[in-house]
DNA sequence: GTCACCAATGAAAGATATTTTCGTTTCGGT
DNA sequence: ACCGAAACGAAAATATCTTTCATTGGTGAC
C-alpha cells in the first residue's frame, strides 16, 4: 500500500537534501550513489522508473528501494511521488517575475503571460478603484429606467454594444450608438426616469460627450464610465464610474486596458441590474439561453 | 491594491481545473466521474493506483486511463505525478481561494469582487491553456495575409469587431462579419495566403462554421478560437486556439467569461503580429494615435 | 415499434514497473 | 588462505498499469 498522503508531502521540500546529508554515512556506497542522484536532481529522477535510476547510478533496482526505504518511503514508488512535488515546488518557486514591458523581440510564450499579467493588474486595479455607492446608484437607475442608450465610440463602442446585449437579454430596453448624429437624436427622446450611459477612456471624446449633454439636459439619468473622473464628460454625468488607467506601451495601446477596465464595470453593472431585476432578469436570460441552444448544431458527445 | 502576482497565476489546481472544464464536454459520463474527482481532490488521488481511482469513482481501470489520456497525459503513471505536484504546491501554503458563487443577495461590492476574480482567473486559465505554437502560427499566417476575415456572431461578434480594428489600426486588411451570408460572399473571395478567423465559444455556431469552410476550401489559412478544441469548427481550421471555458453561473453567463478569454487571445494574435510587423505597424499605430488627439478636446490637466 | 449500428464501458489478458528473494561477491579479520 | 557478515545484483514474484475485446446501452433509421 501506499503511504499516506500527509506523510509524503508534509515533509518540506529542503528537507530532502538534509536527510540525504544526515543518512549518508548509514549508507552503502552503491545507496550512496543513489541517494546523491536523487538529491541532485529531483525533477529527473522523478521522471525515472526504478530500473531507469538503477542504470543511471550504476546499480541495481534492488538498491534503489533499499535507498527509499532508508530515506523513509515505503518503496520507490512512494519516493517519486515525493521527487514529482518537490519538482513542483521548485518549478513554482521561481517566481513569474513579470517585470518589463513587452519588448518586440519578446517570445510567443512571453507575450501570452505578460498580457495576461497586465490585463488581470488592469481587473484589480479597476475593481480596487471603483466606486461602490456610484455603481449602486447606477444598478438602481438601470433597474428602474424604461429605456437606456449607451454612447461609445471606437473600442468604447463595442463595449456599449456588449452592455446593451446583456441588458436586451435580461429584457430591458437598451440601445447602443456609436453614430454621434443619430445619438443626440436619440438622446432627445430621453426624460426622466430613462438612462443615458456613456463610455469613453479618455473622458473628451465630444461625440460621446454630446449625446449625454442632451440626455442630461433632458432630465435622463446620466453615467459616465471613464479613466478621467476629472474630465469633460463627468460634466453632465450623475454618476462617474472610473475604470482604470494602467499604463500603456508602444505594443500595448491604452484601448487594450481600458476595453478590459471598461469591460469588468459593465458586467458588473450588468450583474447589479440582473440581481435587482431577478424576478423577471432569471427566466428572461434561461430563455435566451435555450433559443440559441437552438441555433448550435448538437456537438459530438 | 494589487495582487500579489503568485497568487494569481499560482492556482495550482486551477490549470487542471480549467483543462478538466475545457475537455469535460468531450468526455463520457464515466470519464467526468474521472474528473471531477481528480480536479477536486489531486492530493487524494495522487495517492491512489489506477485500481483505487477507479473503485473510488465506481469505474473501471480502463476509464481511468483513458481519462488521464484525454488530460494529456500518456497514462496514468504521469497524471499521477503531475498530481503529486499539484499536491504538493497546494500543500506549500496556497490560498484556498475558494470562491462562492455570486448570488442574488450579494452585496454591490462582493459583486465586483467576485467578478473580478472570476475574470482573473478566466485569464489564468486561458493563458495557461493557449497553445503558443498554435499561436505562433496563426500570427505568421496574419503577419503575412493579404486580407483577413473575421467571423462572429452574437457577444462573439464583438470580440470579431476588436480584433478587426486592432489589426486595421497597424496597416492590415481586415473586415468583421456577423451576417453570415455577407460572410459567405466574402469567403469565396479568399484564396492562399489570406486568413480567415472565426469565433465561436460553443464552436457549432452554424453561421460562423460555414464561411470558414468556404474559406478554408477556397485555399486560406484558416483558424478557429473556440472553447471546444473537439468541436465540428475545427474541422476546417489550420489553427485553434483553445479559450477556457469556466464555469458559468446562473448571474454570469458564459458569454461573459467566453468573451474574457477570446479578447486575451485576440490580443495575443495582436501584439504578435504587431511584433512581426514591428516596421509599419509602430509608425502606424503612432499615427492613429496621433489622429484621435485631435478628436478629443484638450483635457483638463 | 424494431432493427442495426456505434459509442461507451468494464473484465480480463497482457505488458511494465516495483518489490522480494536469494545466491554471489566483496571485504575485513584472523 | 579461510571464514563470516555485509553488500550487492539477477531474477523471480508481485503489484501496477495498459491494452484488448466482448458486452452493454443508447440512438437514429426505417
Amino acid at each position: 500500500m501506499t503511504q499516506d498522503v500527509k506523510e509524503i508531502f508534509g515533509s518540506p521540500g529542503g528537507s530532502l537534501a538534509a536527510k540525504v546529508r544526515t543518512l549518508a554515512p548509514s549508507m552503502t556506497r552503491s545507496m550512496q550513489r543513489v541517494a546523491e542522484a536523487v538529491a541532485g536532481d529531483p525533477a529527473g529522477c522523478a521522471a525515472l522508473t526504478v530500473t531507469g535510476l538503477a542504470e543511471l547510478t550504476g546499480t541495481s533496482e534492488a538498491t534503489v528501494v533499499r535507498t527509499a526505504r532508508l530515506l523513509g518511503y515505503p518503496g520507490y514508488r512512494d519516493l517519486r511521488l515525493a521527487l514529482a512535488g518537490l519538482a513542483a515546488q521548485q518549478q513554482s518557486g521561481r517566481a513569474p517575475a513579470i517585470t518589463t514591458d513587452i519588448a518586440v523581440d519578446d517570445p510567443i510564450a512571453d507575450v501570452v503571460t505578460k498580457l495576461a499579467y497586465e490585463e488581470q493588474q488592469t481587473l484589480a486595479d479597476t475593481a480596487a478603484g471603483l466606486d461602490t455607492a456610484q455603481l449602486g446608484a447606477a444598478v438602481t437607475a438601470l433597474a428602474g429606467a424604461r429605456r437606456t442608450d449607451v454612447y461609445g465610440i471606437g473600442a468604447s463602442g463595442l463595449v456599449a454594444q456588449d452592455l446593451t446585449q446583456k441588458l436586451l437579454r435580461i429584457g430591458l430596453i437598451a440601445h447602443a450608438h456609436s453614430d454621434p448624429h443619430l445619438a443626440v437624436t436619440n438622446a432627445v427622446q430621453l426624460r426622466a426616469g430613462d438612462v443615458a450611459i456613456a463610455i469613453t477612456h479618455s473622458g473628451s471624446t465630444g461625440d460621446v460627450i454630446e449625446p449625454l449633454r442632451v440626455a442630461f439636459e433632458h432630465g435622463a439619468t446620466t453615467v459616465a464610465i471613464t479613466g478621467r473622473p476629472d474630465s469633460p464628460v463627468t460634466q453632465y454625468a450623475d454618476h462617474v464610474l472610473t475604470t482604470s488607467t494602467s499604463r500603456e506601451t508602444e505594443l500595448r495601446p491604452a484601448a487594450m486596458s481600458s476595453r478590459t477596465s471598461q469591460l469588468l464595470v459593465v458586467d458588473c453593472l450588468f450583474v447589479g441590474v440582473a440581481q435587482r431585476t431577478y424576478e423577471s432578469a432569471a427566466p428572461a436570460l434561461a430563455a435566451s439561453y435555450e433559443a440559441l441552444a437552438h441555433r448550435h448544431r448538437s456537438s459530438p458527445r
